[in-house]
DNA sequence: CTTGACTCCCAAAACGTTTTGGAGAATCTT
DNA sequence: AAGATTCTCCAAAACGTTTTGGGAGTCAAG
């Protein structure tokens, strides 16, 4: 209830001194700073926040736009990620809005909305295509953003990613050193550019190995989507001894796949993400995941940056992949 | 880049009447109305926001507080509920903001800095406690809110829950009528509201049918709480025959606990939430679900509503629970 | 006594919008 | 033809803060 003028008036003193006390100046008496912030405390005085970013032209928040296709929106533990980032940008006095992309609306017009209504003073960007309108209207119009993942933008932007391709390369070679032949990739959509990542991973280690790169199936990043990827796997008249999936989601609908075409246990597989379910399946789904912690943290102290304007090419991130040992990806290798 | 004077000054007009304009006053006319609109089409006008909210005197947002204890936020599909509701209020002209709880502050911190602040127009709790300190505190600031989850606050207050009660008695009946006896509860942590509605819907089956209480755990409500329960119960000298847990997660926890004390399959269970995950389970997770469609869109509409003044009574939503006929709860029974 | 430095405070402007309360011109009514 | 009404438009106030550019005092040095 209490506003500036009031608390003033009921001190005496000025507006002016009234605020430059309470935000520390030197230039008002500790006496009175201090007279000053206990009657703030008792009346409960919070600057109204819309008058202050209208002065000081900032709006103190940061959008986040939550992509609405297909399906599941990140891996599960996205919002963990969300909410860490938020508490760190609230530590720096920044709210995180999330912006959801309405139906009829594209990803670029909600950043237009926000960016031309002054709504934000940064966006987050998930879930990144290798060709990213939004990347290059950011860029254009000169506000800060961090993406989560790359993208093929030829002008460098802030990023932070997990290094697929050498992450999927890896697991690949894994699978060829324990003596797998047919090893099978079940990719996600390739205009994203983690499922284009990771499937070059594969490729290029199948490459390496002289192994021919036909056993490939493309499915939505969700069970359904890795079910029937599987599924077509299966079919083929040479069947995979191992896959390797771009989501642990997608794993997990192949391991049922696996169940029902194969009585399951025969065949190997590893997904990415680690999620927390993957311990809970039967076998336990062996994984990858991104090296790092709290990476909602990493996100929040790479917006700050690059709101103080530090350049773009100082705020990469590219982590690598380790590998999660449970049980999914050793499975007896049956003779050929 | 472009402001009010700077257009009006284009046009020749005054900064009244391009803003009128602009939001379709009938009292400029036809032609100077489609003028102005061309021109603030031109130059790619939008309104400033932080300017709005001052002289609106609203902020035009809506908090969401994120719990951060224990684990997870709530079931997976939490986010997905966030964007619908999001997407919802946005159409209004409103913006869902993520509020964590950074470490070493309350809830009910949060809901003061946001409120006191003025920075949002109505507030969104979820995970409600029995209980609940934010529930008063916004009741005592009158400031609109609806929860997720009821609580035993004496003042009524708007809401969306599922009829837990009467979801997992029906549950627990079914198991009886299936010839169970020793049928167990999996129980989440007492002081939420949701997980004591449903240990009470238990509970009253159990007592209606002349059953004992006692294959009763409690833990917490993520896979591994499921799982350290189960391995509880099945160390009872009477194993129960069939387990009801709060949440599929929970299930998920159990179900492993099964696999290794019992070679699985021998024991019927049921969650509730029907994650996703739950389809692709060995064996496929029979569950519960909240009836009615796309949550995120009712909580948007009810806390437009509030914000609108309804008083609480009308805008109590409890929806009831339908089963999810899987698999998992019809194991054969044994014979006792 | 004057000058300069320093301390503590404040009036007023500014941020960009919405809204209030008319003003002037044109049109209608009688 | 005069008054009433309707159409268009606008100047100024207001929202609550931060920041600019001083203005009184006080004190020490010259």
């Amino acid at each position: 209830m209490a506003n500036l003028k009031q608390l003033a008036q009921s001190l005496g003193l000025s507006i002016t001194t009234v605020s430059r006390a309470l935000d520390g100046y030197a230039d008002v008496s500790a006496s009175t700073r201090e007279r000053v912030r206990e009657a703030a405390d008792k009346v409960g005085y919070r600057p109204n926040a819309s008058a202050r970013r209208l002065r000081r032209q900032r709006a103190e928040l940061v959008a986040v736009t939550l992509p609405s296709d297909p399906g599941h929106i990140g891996p599960p533990h996205f919002l963990d990620m969300l909410s860490g980032c938020a508490e760190h940008l609230a530590a720096a006095g920044l709210n995180l809005v999330i912006a959801p992309v309405p139906r009829g609306e594209s990803e670029l017009d909600i950043c237009r909305r926000f960016v031309d209504g002054r709504r934000v003073d940064a966006m987050l960007l998930v879930r990144t295509k290798r060709k990213d309108e939004r990347v290059e209207f950011l860029q254009s119009r000169g506000i800060p953003f961090v993406t989560n993942g790359r993208t093929e933008s030829l002008m460098p932007h802030p990023y932070i990613d997990g290094d697929g391709f050498a992450g999927f390369r890896a697991a690949t070679l894994r699978f060829h050193a324990a003596g797998h032949r047919r090893i099978g990739h079940i990719a996600g959509p390739q205009e994203y550019y983690f499922a284009h990542d990771r499937c070059r991973g594969w490729r290029a280690a199948m490459e390496e190995c002289g192994l021919a790169t036909d056993l490939y199936a493309e499915g939505a990043p969700l069970e359904q989507g890795g079910y029937l990827a599987a599924l077509e796997l299966l079919r083929q008249p040479s069947r995979p001894t191992a896959l390797v999936c771009a989501t642990d989601e997608m794993a997990i609908g192949a391991l049922r796949a696996l169940r029902e075409v194969d009585g399951g246990n025969q065949i190997s597989i590893v997904g990415h993400d680690d999620l927390p379910m993957g311990a809970f399946t039967s076998p336990p789904l062996s994984t990858m995941r991104m090296t790092g912690e709290n990476l909602g943290a990493s996100f929040a102290s790479l917006l700050l940056r690059a709101i103080a304007g530090e350049p773009a090419e100082e705020l990469q991130e590219l982590h690598a992949i380790e590998f999660v040992d449970r049980d999914s990806h050793r499975r007896p290798l049956r003779a050929a």
